[in-house]
DNA sequence: TATCGTGCATAAGGAGGCCTTATGCCAGAT
DNA sequence: ATCTGGCATAAGGCCTCCTTATGCACGATA
């Protein structure tokens, strides 16, 4: 399908010619002066190879050949300017978010009723995914994520960060008289004793990580889990904090030690640069920023 | 209604992207390299404020934007491209010729079939107007004109010399024992006796022109209507030979001197320059240089 | 597993389309 | 007769848009 079609700028410009039966308002409506429009339309009725307008004293008016031309053209940019409004507005109104289960349900769940209620116009859709998602390839607005915060293209702004520390439930820990100091931990099992977190924490408190070995509970990879299990009573997890409060709170989990540690990575949320002036974006960051500090 | 339209050239290259689901197909197309259109679509993406391609390895899909928006632009583009082959169509095949009432009836019109039937395509449409038309104000294609043939910013060509001799009914003629000498006219009314090509031949011929001030016949202004009031015996008139060949060979009227006068005048054909390539213009304007040499 | 091929992205550079300013012209209105 | 509104035209400059060249990712193929 070859294009035989004239310059497009030269027919947007005859469109609202055409629509005014004026060069000048024309101009006007297309923020460009009324030479520019007198130079568009010569430039269409050359390559058409026939005047669109006569020229008569203090007014244009359509030739034949114009006055066919003129609905079609009109009616044709009322389908592109539908278009791209109707795009703007849903497009505006739908913000997928994509985020790794966890935080999904232990931070942002739970709170995302007061974003909708201050952007009522924007709908949120929450993708839960564990790896990450590459921009290019999956349709995505937003992502929360796990790191340092270094992604070339994205721009990241760290919400909360990751730090762990050993949680159970308060009848495991009485089953034991109670979790006073770090090696009583390892008198209970190790949830999710695969977690490179274990290692980390045992090392920090000087005790020994050999007792990893012996475990051999399921990995279940997602703190929800590891969180269901401790306060069925399985064992001992390492859960952040800041996504444990109310259980904490309500005495479903307690939190023996006040250590938490720290490794220096963080829960950021990231889009890429290009898209940071989009506004239904830039209402979703304002807000989340805002959550995370007051959390 | 202002225009919050992105630019149209991104738009026309996302329609074929669309359309083809290849930027490299896309690119072919519309004749360009497959960078530019990566361009475009990214000016596109941008102005959007999102994403229309997702880019798989080996092929790119619509993303849901995208996928909105895609039929809503071919659409509007087959309305502007059918518009515009359409007006080629029509716009090729209408003709509006403009000319004065004698050289339509009298030389025209009796040949336009000719060209009817080698350009069938052409529907020619016969405009008589006396006074000379100025292209930007009136809807007309081609004009045939008296005149030096030096008119700025029109093509002429040269058609037919204006010339004219004295031509008069055979039983006129008969009633003063034919016309034999130039003299002879004077004897005769003379029709149209206010036409300036009367001086012009009485003084060719050394006869006085005071005669034409004894003459109150009614000027016609016309050659048809000389030619019909001569060959109804009214009296004598300047006419063209050239258009007036049929009813000479009929024995309608009677030419009575050889010689012809020859101002310097001719018939010209003349059309805008940029409109020298019209296809239309250029079949007429080549049928008529013919015809006119021909005869 | 290593190499090749396909398709898109990106950078740099250049040409020309397109817009602006300034001015002229025509004809209707005052 | 002058003024005014509206379009045309010329000259000039910017910036868009396209090209060339190259890189990259991934699937296919051997």
């Amino acid at each position: 399908m070859p294009d035989y079609l004239p310059p497009l700028a030269a027919i947007r410009v005859f469109e609202a010619a055409a629509r005014h039966l004026s060069f000048t308002r024309a101009a006007a409506e297309l923020g460009m002066t009324q030479a520019a429009v007198s130079y568009q339309i010569k430039v269409l009725e050359e390559r058409v190879g026939a005047p669109l307008f006569l020229r008569r004293p203090r007014e244009v008016v359509l030739t034949a050949a114009g006055l066919r031309l003129a609905p079609e053209v009109t009616r044709s940019f009322e389908i592109l300017r539908g278009a791209f409004e109707e795009l703007g507005e849903r497009e505006g109104g739908m913000l997928i978010v994509n985020t790794m289960h966890t935080f999904a349900s232990q931070w942002l769940a739970p709170r995302l009723g007061v974003f909708q209620m201050q952007h009522p116009d924007i709908a949120v859709r929450l993708e839960v995914m564990q790896r990450l998602v590459d921009f290019s390839r999956e349709e995505v607005d937003i992502v929360v994520r796990a790191g340092k915060g270094n992604w070339p293209g994205l721009v990241a702004i760290k919400l909360i960060d990751v730090r762990f520390t050993p949680m159970l439930s308060p009848e495991l820990a009485a089953s034991i008289g109670g979790v006073h100091e770090p090696a009583d931990i390892l008198k209970l099992p190790l949830l999710d004793s695969k977690d490179p977190w274990w290692i980390t924490w045992l090392t920090a408190n000087n005790l020994p990580t050999d007792v990893l070995e012996r475990q051999t509970l399921p990995s279940m990879n997602m703190q929800t889990l590891d969180a269901a299990a401790a306060m069925a009573g399985q064992g001992v997890t390492l859960l952040t904090p800041e996504y444990f409060r109310r259980e904490v709170a309500d005495g479903r989990l307690i939190q023996p030690f006040d250590q938490v540690i720290d490794e220096g990575n963080a829960y950021w949320l990231a889009y890429p640069e290009s898209r940071r002036n989009v506004p239904k974006i830039r209402a979703f960051r304002d807000w989340i920023v805002k959550e995370a500090a007051g959390a």
